[in-house]
DNA sequence: AGCACGCCGACT
DNA sequence: GTCGGCGTGCTC
C-alpha cells in the first residue's frame, strides 16, 4: 500500500521537512531513509517523522522513498520534540537539529581546556554542606520543585552529592546524564564510575569511534547503560527513561556550540529535564550571570555550599599594581617564589596568552605583521621561529627581515607564555620550569599527564601554563599561584570581560588552598580598581555579582535581555558590509511593532576579517517578555532577505560572546 | 546547501 | 560563433 510520509532534510531551509510516497508495509516511522532532492546528483537522508495513508491537495509531484536506512527506529518522540523546539529557538531547520540526534553524522569537536573530575569513589562520611545540600534537594522535589544550583566553592564536595543523588535515580530505575565541560578522564577515574555504577556506565569521548558511538547510543537506548558522562553533544544523548541531568561547571563557555545550529547544552538540558520531569542540578563555583539571576528571582533552586571540606581554606589573595613596572614578574610575586622553594615547594604561574610575543613590528616603516587571511596581528612563536594567525592557523616562517622595507629593527609587543619561560629561567635559572600550553603539549594527552604527574611529586619546581592548567586540576602541595597578568581578559573588548576575569581569576585561585590552610594567589595587573580584581581580592563574590548585574540592567544586556545576533560574511567586503545594511533595515522593519525589542546599527566585526571573509553583524536585544513573539517574526527573515550570492548568513540566539 | 538555468564577456 | 562567469530560484 502507498503511504505518505513527512521527512525532515538536513538543508538550511525555514521548511525542511517535504512529502515523499513510500510503496511497502515496513514500518518506517522514525528511522533515516534516502530520497532524491530536487536536481541534486546525491540523495539525501532524511528523518521519517510521520505516516499517513493519505494526502491532501498539492501542487507538486510527489517522489519515492529510494531506499530505508535502519531496520529500528533512531530517532523518539522525545528527540523529534526536542528538534522542533530548537528550529524555532535556534532558528535551524528540524533536519539540522536531528542530525545532531545521531551517533553516525560527522562528530562535532568539541575543545575546552582540561577537565578533571577528582574523583568517583564513594566517600561514606560526608560533610554537612553535603548533608544539607542532598536533603535540600530531596525535599524541594518533593514540593514539585526541579531545577536546582549548587553553588558551592571549589572542594567543597559537589561531586559527592552529584553521584548520590545519581545513585537514588538509577535506584529507581532512571537513567542520569553527568555533562561536563570536557571529558579528560585519567583510567583511574574511568573505572571508579564503572565500578560505582556497576558497569552501566557509557563514557562519550570525543574520540570516540563511528562504531563505538552507535554501540553505546544503542546501550543508553535499550537501557543497559543508566549513566552517562559526555561533553556538550552527549546533551542529545537517546534515553529512554531519563530522571537526572547533572550539568557541572555550568559557567563553561564550550557548552555553547561555536557551529550552527548554535545550541547550548544547558538550554537543551532545561528542555529534556521539563519533557521528562526529570531532575536537573547544575553546579558551579562561579555560576553564569544568568544563571545566578535565575536563581535570585527563584526560578532556579539554589543551594550553598559554602565551605571547603576538611582542613581546606581558601587562599588569600594579593593584588600587585603593575601599572607602570617594567619587569614581567614582580618583586613581590618573586619573593614570594623564593620563600615557596625555599619551604620546597612548587610554584604555579598562570598566563592566558600563548606564544613568545602578541605582535611584531618594524621599527623603520611602522608595519605591523599581519595575518594574510584575518585583520589581526600575528603572534611570534619563538621556540618554533614561526609567525602565527591565533584565529585562522596561518604560520610562516619567521622574517629575517621586514617584508615592507627590508629594515633589521623589528620589536616585540606584549608577551605570551613563551616569554614568561625565558624570564623566569633568568631569575630562577637553577629551578626546573615547565611551560604547559596547547603549544607545548601539542595536544598530547600523555604529555600533559607526565607533566602534571612531575610537577606533584616535585620534579618540576615552576608550572607554567594557559587555560590549560587553570581549570579542574587539583595540586594540593601547592600553595602559590601567580597570575602573571590578569589584564588580558580584561581588556578584551566584551560586555562579559568581567565576568570572564572574575570566572578565570576564581578558577585559577581553586586551584590551591584545598586541603591546606596556606594558599596563595598573586594577582598581577594594572588595574587594581576593577571590580573583578576587588572581587577576587577582597573575596566578594555576591557582591561582585550584584554590582555587575546592575551595570548589565543598566546597559540593557544579558541575562535582562536576550540577544540575536546575526552575522554576513563574503570574501568581497562591499558584499558583507551593504548586505548587513539591508538585513538591518529589514529586521527594524520587522520588529518596529513589537515593544522591548531593539536592533543596532549594522557593524563590522570585531575581527573584521577572518578566514578571508569579511564579516559583518546585526544584533537585535529583546526584551524576555517579547522574545518569543520575536522568535516568531526572525522566521520571516528568510522569505523578506534576500542573502548576496557569495555570502552567507549566520545567526546565533543567546551568543555567549558578541564577536 | 547544492544544482541547473540563464544571460553577458573573451577564446578555439 | 561557443565556453564560462556567477546572479537567481527551487527543492516534496
Amino acid at each position: 500500500m502507498i503511504r505518505y510520509c513527512n521527512v525532515a532534510l538536513k538543508v538550511p531551509m525555514k521548511n525542511s521537512t517535504f512529502t515523499y510516497s513510500f510503496d511497502s508495509d515496513e514500518e518506517i516511522l522514525y528511522r533515516r531513509v534516502i530520497v532524491p532532492f530536487g536536481n541534486r546528483k546525491k540523495e539525501l537522508v532524511g528523518f521519517v517523522l510521520s505516516v499517513d495513508d493519505s494526502i491532501g491537495e498539492c501542487g507538486y509531484e510527489i517522489k519515492a522513498i529510494k531506499r530505508v536506512l535502519d531496520d529500528e527506529s533512531v530517532i523518539s518522540k522525545e528527540q523529534v520534540v526536542l528538534a522542533g523546539r530548537m528550529a524555532f529557538l535556534y532558528k535551524c531547520s528540524v533536519g539540522e537539529a536531528l542530525s545532531l540526534m545521531v551517533p553516525n553524522a560527522r562528530r562535532e569537536v568539541e575543545s575546552s581546556p582540561l577537565f578533571m573530575p577528582s574523583s568517583f569513589k564513594r566517600i561514606e562520611n560526608l560533610s554537612p554542606d553535603q548533608e544539607r545540600a542532598l536533603s535540600e534537594i530531596r525535599e524541594k522535589r518533593k514540593d514539585g520543585k526541579r531545577v536546582f544550583y549548587i553553588y558551592g566553592v571549589t572542594g567543597s564536595g559537589k561531586s559527592e552529592v552529584y553521584m548520590r543523588l545519581a545513585e537514588e535515580e538509577i535506584e529507581k530505575g532512571r537513567q542520569v546524564l553527568f555533562l561536563v565541560p570536557e571529558i579528560t578522564l585519567s583510567e583511574q577515574v574511568s573505572s571508579e564510575v564503572y565500578e560505582r555504577f556497576d558497569k552501566k556506565v557509557a563514557i562519550m569521548h570525543s574520540s570516540l569511534t563511528p562504531s563505538q558511538r552507535l554501540k553505546a547510543h544503542r546501550a543508553i537506548r535499550n537501557g543497559d547503560v543508566k549513566f552517562v558522562i559526555g561533553a556538550r553533544s552527549a546533551v542529545f544523548a537517546p534515553f529512554e527513561n531519563l530522571g537526572l541531568i547533572i550539568l557541572d561547571e555550568e559557567h563553561e563557555q564550550s557548552y555553547k556550540s561555536g557551529n550552527s545550529p548554535r545550541y547550548h547544552a544547558r538550554q537543551i538540558a532545561q528542555m529534556r529535564s521539563e519533557y521528562n520531569d526529570a531532575l536537573l542540578v547544575m553546579g558551579s563555583a562561579t555560576p553564569s550571570f544568568e544563571s545566578f539571576e535565575a536563581m535570585r528571582n527563584g526560578r532556579i533552586e539554589e543551594i550553598r555550599m559554602r565551605n571547603r571540606i576538611g582542613d581546606g581554606a581558601f587562599p588569600t589573595v594579593k593584588v600587585v599594581n603593575i601599572l607602570s613596572s617594567r619587569t614581567l614578574i614582580s618583586d613581590a610575586l618573586k619573593t614570594q617564589m623564593e620563600r615557596e622553594f625555599k619551604e620546597g615547594k612548587g610554584v604555579i604561574l598562570f598566563l592566558n596568552r600563548r606564544g613568545y610575543s602578541e605582535s611584531l613590528h618594524c621599527n623603520t616603516c611602522g608595519e605591523t605583521f599581519q595575518c594574510p587571511n584575518c585583520s589581526v596581528s600575528l603572534t611570534y612563536h619563538k621556540r618554533r621561529h614561526r609567525l602565527e594567525c591565533h584565529i585562522c592557523g596561518y604560520s610562516e616562517k619567521l622574517p629575517e627581515v621586514c617584508p615592507n622595507c627590508s629594515s633589521h629593527d623589528i620589536k616585540s609587543v606584549g608577551f605570551g607564555t613563551e616569554q614568561i619561560e625565558d624570564e623566569v629561567r633568568r631569575l630562577f635559572p637553577f629551578k626546573k620550569v615547565c611551560r604547559l600550553d596547547s603549544d607545548a603539549s601539542g595536544g598530547d594527552r600523555k604529555y600533559i599527564a607526565k607533566v602534571l604527574s612531575d610537577f606533584k611529586e616535585g620534579r618540576i619546581d615552576i608550572l607554567l601554563g594557559t587555560q590549560m592548567i587553570a581549570k579542574g586540576l587539583n595540586f594540593p602541595l601547592v600553595s602559590l599561584v601567580g597570575v602573571v597578568n590578569a589584564d588580558i581578559s580584561l581588556h578584551v573588548p566584551s560586555f562579559r570581560a568581567n565576568e570572564r576575569t572574575y570566572e578565570l581569576l576564581k578558577q585559577v585561585a581553586g586551584r590551591v588552598g584545598r586541603y591546606r590552610p596556606d594558599g596563595k594567589v598573586i594577582v598581577q595587573t594594572s588595574e587594581v580598581a576593577n571590580r573583578a580584581i576587588r572581587a577576587i581580592e577582597l573575596n566578594e563574590d555576591e557582591e561582585f555579582y550584584y554590582e555587575e548585574l546592575d551595570a548589565r540592567r543598566a546597559l540593557d544586556f544579558p541575562p535582562y535581555s536576550r540577544l540575536v545576533d546575526y552575522t554576513l560574511r563574503s570574501k568581497v567586503e562591499e558584499k558583507a558590509r551593504t548586505g548587513a545594511f539591508e538585513l538591518e533595515r529589514v529586521l527594524r522593519a520587522l520588529t518596529s511593532k513589537l515593544e522591548g525589542v531593539e536592533v543596532y546599527p549594522a557593524t563590522s566585526c570585531l575581527v573584521e576579517r577572518k578566514n578571508t571573509y569579511y564579516r559583518y553583524h546585526v544584533l537585535i536585544s529583546s526584551k524576555e517578555k517579547a522574545f518569543s513573539r520575536l522568535l516568531v517574526l526572525l522566521d520571516e527573515v528568510e522569505a523578506l532577505y534576500k542573502v548576496p550570492s557569495g555570502a552567507y548568513l549566520e545567526i546565533d540566539v543567546d551568543p555567549v560572546d558578541i564577536s
